[in-house]
DNA sequence: GACAAAGTTAAACAAACGTTTAATTTAAAC
DNA sequence: GTTTAAATTAAACGTTTGTTTAACTTTGTC
């Protein structure tokens, strides 16, 4: 999984343009136009329109799995939860546009490769939850009864929420840039989300 | 805002093809084929693609604000909390197709009618949610220092989450069937949702 | 420097797109 | 029964779509 240059501009443009117009939004020749090559380059390399997403996710989605290894080295549950949400909001963070894009279309279309993929993104990640708040509960430290599923869909979904309402949020929040709303997302959203789960996982009745 | 016969089988027909196949993805030929009416019966009644959607937006969109009569009436602020989520979640359930369909949208592309309406309904909601917690700090029953927002975000981000990983959340909860799905949502999703938001408003530190 | 392979281009391809036209049918009014 | 407007149709409109072609240039190898 090596590209050129001009492959790598390829899909730079792609995840660019699909973050803002969508996957059917944007056509071959937006996205050769935007990398400064021709159209038939695209065919070329990635064989058709439907590929070039294929293997654009395919090239980021090691990025998006949870560490199981720096997750091991702490001790205490509560640490765990923080270095946990702290970890998966700043890897979606940080390519939040691909995850804006591969959430929409794989939602929408039965896309095999993407959809298979990010099935198994999403399996990993909630195994990870799953093992870190049953361990909290061992420890006694956790109230049982709570569904890993819930508290998964509970983090990616308040996350996503910022990506697809982010004019409306921008506004409400009063954030003037693109770069503060991300760091607004790595801190503030962050905590909100640590101390949800942490508030739910405590939670008497 | 009324229409006839035909209008709403194109209104019905538009709404379950969007919601399959996203707006783009869908031609106004597959439209017109589904609610079984000729091609330009639908510029001939709406004007155009684009101003279908607007359309269709307005049709819908009084169903999903917060009826603040009803809140008016409950004292407890807990219950008022169960009462405002449960409602929330029933409404956007009701119509997840649509919503869906105008989260992805929206989030895609400068829709200037929908936006604005959709912006509406927004500050509606949040404002409501936002009245009811600062009445529960005021009557000592929630901790200060929430924002209204972030609860807001996370209730409407945990939704979404079940509508875009529709089939993966159903395979993990072993879910067979659309209306299964449906109850749970109405059920076990909205409990887990009401729960979060109160351990959050009486959780210390 | 000849040769083969890879890279690159403009042009053309057929198909699908949203929309409009002009002709025809239906419905309502008098 | 005639007239007028609304509803409906098939066909065509000009664009745009993703993809392919065939010619050309660059690059690396012997």
């Amino acid at each position: 999984m090596d590209f050129n240059e001009k492959q790598i501009d390829i899909l730079l443009a792609a995840e660019r343009l699909f973050a803002t117009k969508g996957f059917d939004g944007t056509s071959v020749r937006d996205i050769a136009h935007e990398a400064n090559v021709n159209v038939a380059m695209i065919n070329y390399y990635f064989g058709s329109k439907d590929k070039l997403l294929d293997t654009f996710f395919e090239w980021r989605v090691p990025d998006f799995m949870i560490n199981v290894d720096e997750l091991a080295l702490i001790e205490n549950a509560l640490d765990k939860i923080d270095t946990m949400v702290d970890r998966s909001i700043k890897s979606m963070n940080s390519h939040r546009k691909l995850y804006h894009i591969i959430t929409i279309e794989s939602s929408l279309k039965q896309r095999m490769l993407i959809s298979a993929a990010f099935r198994k993104l999403k399996l990993h990640n909630l195994e990870v939850i799953s093992s870190v708040i049953n361990e909290g509960v061992a420890q006694g430290v956790f109230k049982g009864g709570n569904d890993p599923i819930l508290i998964h869909s509970m983090m990616m979904g308040t996350f996503m929420n910022f990506q697809m309402n982010y004019s409306f949020l921008q506004e409400q929040l009063r954030i003037a840039s693109d770069t503060e709303y991300a760091r607004y997302i790595e801190t503030t959203l962050t905590q909100f989300i640590q101390k949800t789960i942490k508030a739910l996982l405590t939670y008497e009745k």
